[in-house]
DNA sequence: TGTTGCCGTGACCAATGTATGATAAACCAT
DNA sequence: ATGGTTTATCATACATTGGTCACGGCAACA
């Protein structure tokens, strides 16, 4: 999962990426929001944490242009705490949800979560989908026999991102611009290396290949 | 718009349930945890405002019990303010949204309106014509006797240019410039193959033959 | 009814995409 | 630094696909 952090307070924001990444997310930081926008714009993330006090450019407008321009990415705001004038402002903005500064980052976690599954489609808190049950908290994943697998980063990121996407035909390239962050440009076959271990994990029909067109999960 | 409403509080929901008659939804009030759930199961409602402390059965039990039986609707949960774990909680057990108590009313109506919108918003990428239809996202055809295939690149370009000109004489030469992208100097039999394929998956009578001028997609 | 040319069909192979094991490089905690 | 784990790359083996071909059949026309 790629997610967009535009925050300016320095002693926040590389502390929520760093707190992010360990949770399996590939992040990108903006200390501004002309820099948040055009990032927001360009590559394609599966959730948005803004800040709605920024340099160059307030979270508000950076909203408002992203969905006058039809970006419907899940956006989460940040705002000051029992300004609900201001929450509301920012959900007529089109905002997805909004935490009040200062929070606690199991609940910014928790939400962020809930944003990416509602935006899937999905519901359930223990992750779950035919046999095989993720457990997005200690990265690890139980098979269709019940055993439990503990999984690597890269491998816990290919395969939430898979079972967020149950049924779609996900091609390479796509898989590699949610796994994995802005700096990274892959032309090899990573993908293919490890959604062999995964199939590895939890058994061959796991994971259905479209030649030409990319992979399938199916529970 | 159906909205169920699910709160012990006297003082509270027959307020709500007015509150949101006033804007357009048709409502129904449960006051109690086994009510809710049974009526959340019966009624297909657009949205639920559930509070978390109500007699009977504790209102994240009634949400799981939801949520286990793969029911969807939308969900909005009532908290007690600054209850933050609580909050964690209903997310985990598969909210998709939540308010603090108290609350103003203009939130709420924004945030349920926010849910509904988001839980309409469904995708359906598939092309139908007649009994066949075609699954443009997952590359796939149904046919009609309900069963589905998967389809390769090339039978699939080929089919959907079919059922997008459904009941026209297609050349062979039409539809070799539109299958392929330039190369339409092929002297060959492709289409005829491709024909045969189709035909194969779907029966013999989809495609009927022109001899001399092409052939003619019938669902 | 025979001739002509278009179409249907199964077999076939080369091109292209994918799987996999081995290996090297990067990373992390001690 | 050190040892162990994780990640990425490469070379090669493998599988599917797209497309060709040869031949047999069928339709239209004389």
């Amino acid at each position: 999962m790629r997610l967009l952090i535009v925050e300016d307070d320095v002693s926040l924001g590389p502390l929520l990426k760093k707190e992010m990444e360990r949770h399996g997310f590939a992040v990108d930081l903006a200390d501004n929001g002309v820099d948040g926008e055009i990032m927001g714009e360009v590559e394609p993330y599966d959730a948005v944490i803004l800040d709605l006090g920024l340099p160059k450019r307030p979270g508000i407008e950076v909203l408002q242009h992203w969905r006058a321009k039809k970006n419907d990415v899940p956006v989460l705001v940040l705002t000051a705490r029992d300004a609900w004038h201001e929450r509301v402002d920012g959900f007529k903005a089109g905002a997805d949800d909004y935490l009040g500064k200062p929070f606690h980052t199991e609940e910014l976690l928790v939400r962020i979560n809930a944003l990416i599954k509602r935006a899937n489609k999905q519901t359930g808190g223990t992750f779950k989908h035919g046999d095989i049950t993720l457990d997005e908290e200690r990265q690890c994943v139980v098979d269709a026999t019940g055993t439990s697998h503990e999984l690597t980063g890269t491998e816990f990121r290919l395969l939430r991102y898979f079972m967020h996407n149950p049924g779609k035909i996900l091609s390479k390239t796509i898989l590699t611009e949610h796994v994995y962050d802005y700096d990274s440009d892959k032309d090899s076959n990573v993908i293919e290396v490890y959604v062999k271990r995964l199939r590895q994990l939890l058994g061959k029909d796991v994971i259905e290949t479209r030649r030409g067109q990319g992979y399938i999960f199916r529970g």
